[in-house]
RNA sequence: GCUGGAAUCGUCUAGUGGCAAUGACAAGAGACUGUAAAUCUCUCGGCUUCGGCCUUCGUAGGUUCGAGUCCUACUUCCAGCA
């Protein structure tokens, strides 16, 4: 069971340590956004040196390239990608549902990929191999994303993700007690050691065969060395949309279950998110961490998550804006590329202690966004993820001191001064 | 000097009798929330009571119901020949 200890609790809001494989998550915290094993534009070292705790990739996009066997022979995700750190592996529902054509079942969803319309199918085992294949600290369960957000359709999603949930966990347990099927020999029954995960075949090879986990439609099996100890955790996601009903029934299911901590399936409209999350996260045992799924556009998100007891974060919008060139500053995000800042030699945020605000000026900044330069690109990354993290950061140090209402008020007054946040 | 060719909205460009005029870039603005995103959208002669009105395709004339498009002259540029 993935360790958390809860620093401080005040109502649902609370500050903790996640404790991973790779080292512990101080929470509240904003994971980046590593979708392909990257984050856009950045160096891991950049990452670090901006105080990222975490990263977050996407299975869909790494079945596809480079394949999850090959992040696998690379010693996994965090060594892969030479992060070193936590990480966190969404399922590849939420992409593989917004896909053109998508056919689903009650076994899984058949779907052509983006890139060459290659053909894949992905179940909740064959997502749960992937995901352990990649080898992230925390996985996502394979959830089933409603088509429109009309209550029918959200109600169908939840029941079908409740029952790949239950597939899932046996599929992640099966995993972390080392079982896989059909050796190359024709053996069928693999054991493992200890949970170390080193597979001992029957005839007493280390090195085990397992189905192709990247969802590919082929037969056959390949040779794998499995011997890398390793421990991962699975988290089940809540859904409901903005239906209250719907949320309360899927906590309420999820809540049962044997998994280690949750997602939350984002809302992305500022109303009525934090009666969602009051409902969800009143369910929801306590002890357990609670991931908020794609939500951190709008800092006042942040600051709701938090308050109604979320503990990670993660969204691609602060490295997106970044690149097409919208910055976060104290009173709300600007958008560099206008023609007054071409000659506003004041740094981009003066408050700010990032790479960018502390060297850099708007006019130089905007200079690199309208001749196209990649460094604009860089800069501008660097600064919204910090922006985003170190915003999370300070949410965690005014739980810790107990100031969280003075500085939710405070920021979010000056932030929200000339503007209200996106619907 | 002669002979061809060319001049269109900041730039390049489409247009060969119905045109406020094509496309690209530039410029101006907006969007972006579990990343098919270094992407996408809108505006881009002036005025407008949104029906139009006015001024525009090197300059000046002409032909025509109608000219960026045809004719004449001029100006500038390019190429070839002297």
């Amino acid at each position: 069971m993935l360790k958390f200890d809860i620093e401080k609790q005040d109502g649902l809001m609370r500050a903790g340590i996640i404790h991973t494989p790779h080292g512990d998550i101080k929470t509240p915290c904003f994971v980046g956004a590593a979708t392909r094993a990257t984050v856009k534009a950045l160096t891991m070292k950049e990452m670090r040196e901006l105080g990222s705790q975490a990263i977050l990739a996407n299975t869909y996009h790494l079945l596809l390239a480079p394949g999850t066997d090959l992040i696998k022979e690379a010693g996994g995700l965090a060594e892969f990608a030479s992060w070193h750190g936590p990480t966190f592996t969404d399922s590849g529902g939420f992409q593989i549902f917004s896909l053109p054509d998508v056919k689903i079942t009650e076994e899984g969803a058949k779907f052509k990929s983006h890139i060459n319309g290659d053909k894949f199918e992905m179940t909740p085992e064959s997502s749960m191999r992937a995901q352990w294949a990649i080898g992230a600290d925390i996985h996502m369960a394979f959830d089933h994303l409603a088509k429109s957000d009309s209550h029918e359709d959200m109600e169908e999603a939840m029941a079908r993700t409740h029952r790949w949930l239950d597939r899932c966990i046996e599929e992640h347990s099966r995993l972390g007690a080392g079982i896989v099927s059909t050796c190359s020999k024709g053996h069928d029954k693999l054991s493992a050691k200890n949970r170390q995960f080193e597979i001992v075949c029957d005839n007493g090879s280390k090195l085990a065969s397992e189905p192709r986990n990247d969802g590919r439609e082929r037969s056959g099996s390949r040779t794998v060395c499995l011997s890398a100890p390793t421990e991962q955790y699975l988290y089940a996601v809540v859904q409901g949309g903005t239906f209250l009903d719907l949320r309360q029934k899927a906590a309420e299911h999820c809540a049962t279950k044997a998994v280690d901590g949750f997602g939350i399936g984002g809302v992305f409209t500022a109303d009525g998110m934090d009666e969602m999350l009051r409902v969800v996260n009143s369910i929801l045992p306590n002890e357990k961490p609670r991931h908020l799924l794609g939500m951190g556009q709008e800092p006042i998100d942040l600051f709701v998550g938090a308050e109604h007891g979320c503990d990670t974060f993660d969204c691609v919008a602060p490295t997106r804006m970044a690149r097409n060139g919208s910055l976060y500053t104290l009173d709300g995000r600007i958008n560099i590329k206008n023609a007054k800042f071409r000659n506003d030699f004041t740094a981009l945020m003066p408050e700010c202690e990032c790479e960018c605000c502390k060297n850099y000026s708007r006019a130089y900044l905007h200079h690199l966004f309208k001749t196209d330069e990649i460094t604009a690109k860089v800069l501008a990354s660097i600064h919204n993820e910090y922006f985003v993290v170190s915003t999370v950061d300070k949410i965690r140090s005014s739980i810790l001191d107990g100031t969280f209402k003075e500085y939710k008020q405070e920021f979010l007054t000056r932030y929200y001064k000339n503007h209200t946040p996106a619907k």
